[in-house]
RNA sequence: GGGCCGGUAGUUCAGUCUGGAAGAACGACGGUUUUGCACACCGUAGGUCGAGGGUUCAAAUCCCUCCCGGUCCA
């Protein structure tokens, strides 16, 4: 199809093109004789046990070895990016080298650290989670070294001649691999919106490379051509060690001293190798872990059975390592566990590790095992060290958690078990409802229903919990109303940012439509970044309008306004509120303050998570595993004031891209994404330094009191502070006052008498409570007036009152009648504008047939009421007064009312 | 952001489906017994049933809104 697979270096090293018999790919290799792509599943692993490499790299040893000769020939060494992608909306994780430069790098509107460059990049990619342990080559996390190259229109690096020589030579002349082995295999990617030919290299069966030549946009299958044209290479760190050692697993090749360390704590026998290797390349070609299973099974004339349960102790410690090796990255890197978005993603893959640390049966908290892979991973990457302390804490409180969850696991089940009558059954909608509802997994359903005795439903649990979570896609695009009326319009210059501290100016009219106008240039803040917009008013020659509201459209301003518009070109002057402003500023550099002062307090795993400056109150949400106590509360606000005191001076630099993540790291990005190639750095000298578009004091000193409100858990994970700056904290204080003062007033008690004064006022209100409770019940009696009694035949007797009360009091009355005599039936008819019922039948009543709910039901109906209940007690209301008076009279009514339902 | 589950005595929970007197166990307190402790036995206190609204003669229970916790998914 196109030119780029015919390189340079194929023609002078004599490499051949030829296509795979297998799977129809074309590939280019100098071995006469080879007749498949070298590719799986065309062929088996060639390398297990048999490296081809001519040297034994462990992983420094590779990383270093493959940077070095990038450095070698042209390219700069760039440090890792972290493996949270917070520059980024469309991804949690950065799952390939190329993610730290997309889009801002690729899409050309900024310029690459480097370029050429050359970079190892720890990445996590979860896809294959359920094969992880179990296939000898998934991982949840690896590093993507990587050479990358970016070409635009005026300035072509390299492309694909060189990029294939490097990576030939990298190969033939570093890890010295027979050129004969290397195998160049055409192919096509396409991914994250781009596209582009590519190689797979691939040496003793295992692709160790891929090569990509992306130059195209892909919008739906429709190709076009992309502005920068981009090397993009991937060699896995992990996999090319493994090739160079020929360990049995990736596993082993990677996570050694892991693995050894727990076989040997929990004491699991040695798995014959011979089974590992079989494993791994039967999963090498087979994609369904079970096919890969028989294979084996049958290869090595054992049952899967068997198999299985040889292999389970081993995959879980292969798990455990690739997982608690994941989670130590995630954690390190700032990801906090929680119930949404990345964090929930760090809490699955320690639930998982928690699960196989059980499965394996080791008592040693998850923590330990974390603690080891940090100190790995310190040895490469020194600054992943220094957040340990709170990524064990957070480890050991989410294993807290989970043990929780675990142990409310019996007692949820029985009750599933039990529900409905369906007892000795446990259906797979019940198991989909434990794990979903209770976050109790499947196994552990069955294990304990097992031991119950209780059948459990067989079936495909995965697919039924899928099934319940797919729903339609939800469509919330709404179209702008003023976007069609700006189209046309250059960007407004705006006047905020040239001087912070102007707040009239003068400006021409382009466009005033409806309540929007737009002017060329404006002093006006348009609503951003979590804080609200200015308000002002707008004047002319012979006109004002107020405007109440001001909004970014694409880099245009737009006003939204009341009163007449101005004609369009006509000069006009903007006023902007002051003290509105002026409050927007302090509580802006307040938050800063405060985020500053939280990752102090608090620990590096702090980012802000949102945030909203208002004119009275502002709040912060920030990433945090636990409350925050008030004690911590009041730390923040000290040393928030602290800073005001200090009158630290707050610079606005206008500066590119990765000059600004080179300086300050990626804490910049505290507001989410922030576009373009020159970043607008706001910096609290030697506190905080973040891309902000907003207005800020020039001083911390203007911010003023900072009074911190309150916290609360706005969801797992994050906790929202209230706080104010400034003459809103003094409003603030000053409403609290108010109100203890209100309340010193209205108790009469000296403010710092209150509190005994409140807790004796409540303490002597529930005394009275209760003795009315018990006054209520007397008065009841001795005012009940009208009292019938008659006896039925049979001996049951009948007590007719009518009593004052509340049915809840009555009720206490009938009650001791019944204590004294169980025979008895009392009805009590309590007045008022419509009279209401109770009646209450004893226990020897009971057995003769009476039921009160009945005698309610009836007594009530005849007397234009409504009624029912149950044996003992039964109550009506909306009965007529005169009816009911009436029938308080008429004993022979009510006998033969009795007498009808009685037995 | 969405789905589901839950919030009842100091604690763990039952009662909610099917509306009709707010319960159990443990803990606390007092007593009996005992050299003392534990056990045992007897007794006592402890509740705005998460908040608010609605339906109903009647709501812990049914409906709606909100708050808090758990859990799964994106």
């Amino acid at each position: 199809m196109s030119g780029i697979y015919e390189v340079e270096v194929f023609r002078s090293e004599g490499f051949k093109r030829r296509r795979c018999p297998s799977c129809g790919r074309f590939f280019w290799s100098v071995d006469e004789d080879q007749v498949y792509c070298g590719d799986q599943p065309c062929v088996e692993y060639s390398f297990i046990g048999n490296p081809i490499t001519g040297v034994r790299y462990r992983l420094e040893d590779m990383r270093e070895a493959f940077l070095s000769f990038f450095e070698r020939n042209g390219h700069r060494r760039v440090r890792r990016y972290p493996v949270v992608a917070r520059w980024r909306e469309d991804v949690y994780l950065v799952g390939a080298s190329i993610y730290a430069f997309q889009p801002w790098v690729t899409e050309g509107i900024a310029p690459p650290p480097e370029n050429p460059l050359t970079i190892s990049q720890p990445c996590i990619r979860l896809t294959d989670l359920p094969k992880v342990g179990r296939t000898g080559r998934h991982l949840t996390s690896f590093e993507m070294m990587a050479h990358h190259a970016f070409n635009t229109k005026d300035e072509t690096v390299y492309w694909n001649d060189e990029t294939v020589e490097y990576c030939y030579r990298f190969y033939k002349d570093v890890l010295k691999v027979p050129a004969e082995r290397i195998t160049f295999i055409e192919d096509w990617w396409s991914g994250g919106g781009n596209a582009g030919e590519d190689f797979e290299v691939v040496i003793g069966g295992a692709e160790v490379a891929t090569l990509v030549f992306m130059h195209y946009r892909d919008r739906d299958g429709a190709l076009e051509e992309m502005p920068v044209k981009v090397v993009d290479t991937g060699y896995g760190l992990e996999r090319n060690v493994w090739v160079c050692l020929g360990s049995p697993t990736i596993y082993d090749a990677v996570h050694r001293e892991f693995i050894d360390r727990v076989t040997v704590e929990a004491g699991i026998p040695k798995v014959d190798e011979r089974i590992l290797v079989e494993i791994s390349k039967a999963s090498g070609r087979m994609d369904a872990i079970s096919d890969a299973e028989y294979q084996v099974a049958d290869r090595l004339g054992v049952s899967v059975e068997e198999l299985r349960q040889v292999m389970k102790p081993y995959t879980a410690v292969y798990a455990l390592a690739d997982h608690t090796y994941t989670i130590a990255w995630m954690l390190c890197d700032g990801i906090v566990p929680s119930n949404t978005g990345a964090g929930y993603l760090a809490r699955l893959l320690i639930r998982r590790g928690l699960r196989f640390l059980r499965e394996i049966g080791l008592e040693t908290p998850l923590s330990d095992f974390i603690d080891f892979q940090i100190s790995r991973i310190a040895r490469s990457y020194p600054e992943v060290g220094g957040s340990r302390s709170k990524v064990l804490d957070m480890v050991d409180l989410e294993s807290e958690r989970y043990s929780k969850t675990l142990s409310e696991a019996p007692k949820v089940i029985e009750r599933t078990i039990a529900r409905e009558g369906r007892k000795h059954k446990l259906t797979l909608t019940d198991l989909v409802e434990l794990y979903d509802s209770y976050g109790i997994p499947p196994e552990v359903s069955e294990e304990y229903a097992s031991k119950l005795g209780v059948e459990v439903e067989k079936g495909d649990f995965y697919t039924l919990l899928a099934s319940r979570h797919s729903k339609p896609e939800e469509v919330r695009m709404e179209e702008k109303p003023v976007s069609k009326l700006i189209h046309d319009l250059p960007p407004t210059r705006t006047l905020y940012y040239e001087d912070p501290d102007m707040l009239t100016f003068k400006a021409k009219v382009l466009r005033a439509v409806d309540r929007y106008i737009i002017l060329d240039s404006t002093c006006f803040y348009p609503e951003g970044g979590g804080a609200i917009s200015d308000t002002g008013v707008i004047r002319w020659v012979n006109g004002e309008l107020r405007v109440v509201g001001v909004e970014k459209v694409d880099g245009i301003i737009v006003h939204i306004v009341e009163g007449p518009l101005p004609p369009v070109g006509v000069e006009v002057e903007g006023y902007i509120d002051r003290e509105r402003r002026k409050h927007i500023r302090r509580h802006h550099t307040a938050t800063h303050i405060l985020i500053g002062a939280a990752r102090r307090l608090l620990g590096s795993h702090v980012w802000q998570m949102g945030s909203l400056k208002s004119i009275d109150y502002a709040r912060l949400d920030i990433s945090h595993y636990k409350r925050l106590s008030l004690d911590e509360l009041k730390a923040l606000e000290k040393m928030a004031n602290d800073v005001v005191g200090e009158a630290r001076r707050v610079n606005v630099y206008w500066m590119p891209r990765d000059k600004a993540e080179s300086m300050y790291g990626f804490t910049l990005y505290q507001g989410g994404v922030f576009p373009g190639k020159i970043l607008r750095v706001v910096e609290i000298e030697g506190w905080d330094a973040e891309a902000c578009g907003g207005i800020h004091c020039s001083s911390t000193s203007e911010v003023g009191f900072v009074k911190i409100i309150g916290a609360e858990r706005i969801q797992d994970g994050v906790e929202r502070i209230h706080f104010t700056a400034g003459e809103a904290s003094l409003r603030y204080v000053w409403s609290i006052e108010d109100t203890i003062r209100n309340l010193s007033d209205i108790l009469s008690a000296p403010i710092d008498k209150l509190v005994p004064t409140v807790d004796n006022l409540l303490g002597e209100v529930k005394s009275l409570r209760r003795e009315i409770r018990k006054l209520k019940e007397r008065m009841a009696e001795s005012i009940a007036t009208g009292y019938r009694s008659f006896e039925l035949k049979g001996g049951v007797k009948v007590s007719l009152a009518s009593m004052e009360g509340d049915p809840e009091t009555v009720i206490k009355v009938g009650e001791k009648m019944l204590g004294r005599d169980p025979s008895i039936i009392a009805i009590f008819l309590i007045p008022g504008d419509v009279y209401r019922l109770v009646v209450m039948a004893g226990d020897d009543a009971i057995a003769r047939g009476f039921d009160a709910g009945r005698v309610a039901s009836i007594i009530a109906r005849a007397t234009g009421g409504v009624g029912g209940g149950k044996a003992r007690l039964g109550q009506g209301g909306k009965l007529n007064p005169t009816e009911a008076e009436k029938l308080l009279s008429d004993i022979d009514r009510v006998r033969s009312i009795l007498e009808s339902i009685g037995s």
